[in-house]
DNA sequence: CGCTCATATGAACAGTCGTTCATATGATAC
DNA sequence: GTATCATATGAACGACTGTTCATATGAGCG
């Protein structure tokens, strides 16, 4: 630990947010990471869709929708749900832009809807591979 | 105790793949995705990974740590939360084996688990800048 | 027209979540 | 020893979530 951090020790850093009670062990730590950070709309857009993907139904709607494009029918069959719930799921995932579709008579054909999501399931079932 | 062993708890597992009353269209579709389709226990520990990350406080806690080593209280400034919510969060990322710590006297110096968990925020983050 | 199929949606319910508060542990300092 | 610091944790509470059920919309068919 260097002397100037050592010198900085319990100094309070302006939280400009709220009345935050917590001492700083490193105030350059602090600094630094907070110029990194986010916006704070970009953050909970962010949590918003984890928390959107935090759910096996749609887990599964998600990968699903990473192999082809699928009705909301055979969505249903494939992820083992009924069709009204996964029609509020698909919902969801369409609040957050995760997925679109387009309507080809009375059939809705789903798709994700960027390259991103796609990569962020295959991502996320990489790190999951290695706790089972 | 290690975060492996703190891995276990609520696993809740939907088995009901049968009251689907759901007509498929397309049934190549449907045999195709099923057969690519991850394991059940992947699918939930995925969606539990994603869950645990779908909270605000919890995004910034693992994008400040994708930044820095950093310990409870230096943590709890950053994002702007008690010292007890904190530890909280930190709990559950633990228990998903999303982070890990060392302890250095009475300190605990936290850090991310494995590079997945970066570049899945990273990702994240690439996604949700074409929303705002 | 009436009927069925594919999908969407509102209400309601049981379960879960994130925070706060109070307190515990364990290390350091005096 | 006592005091303080850094962290962990259980309980409790209000807020939220995902499903089911019932129903609505709207396209296609006869």
């Amino acid at each position: 630990m260097s002397a100037r951090t050592e010198l900085k020790k319990t100094r309070k850093v302006d939280t400009n947010d709220d009345a935050c009670e917590v001492n700083v062990v490193d105030a350059r730590k602090v600094t630094s990471v907070r110029r990194k950070m986010h916006s704070a709309d970009a953050v909970q857009l962010l949590a918003e869709t984890f928390r959107v993907l935090g759910d096996p139904t749609r887990v599964k709607i998600v990968f699903a929708l990473s192999k082809e494009e699928l009705c909301v029918c055979d969505l249903a069959t494939i992820v083992g749900a009924s069709q009204s719930a996964v029609s509020h799921s698909l919902r969801a995932l369409r609040q957050m832009e995760l997925v679109r579709y387009r309507k080809q008579g009375k059939i809705a054909y789903y798709s994700l809807d960027d390259e991103h999501i796609g990569r962020l399931i295959d991502e996320g079932f990489d790190h999951v591979r290695e706790l089972v």
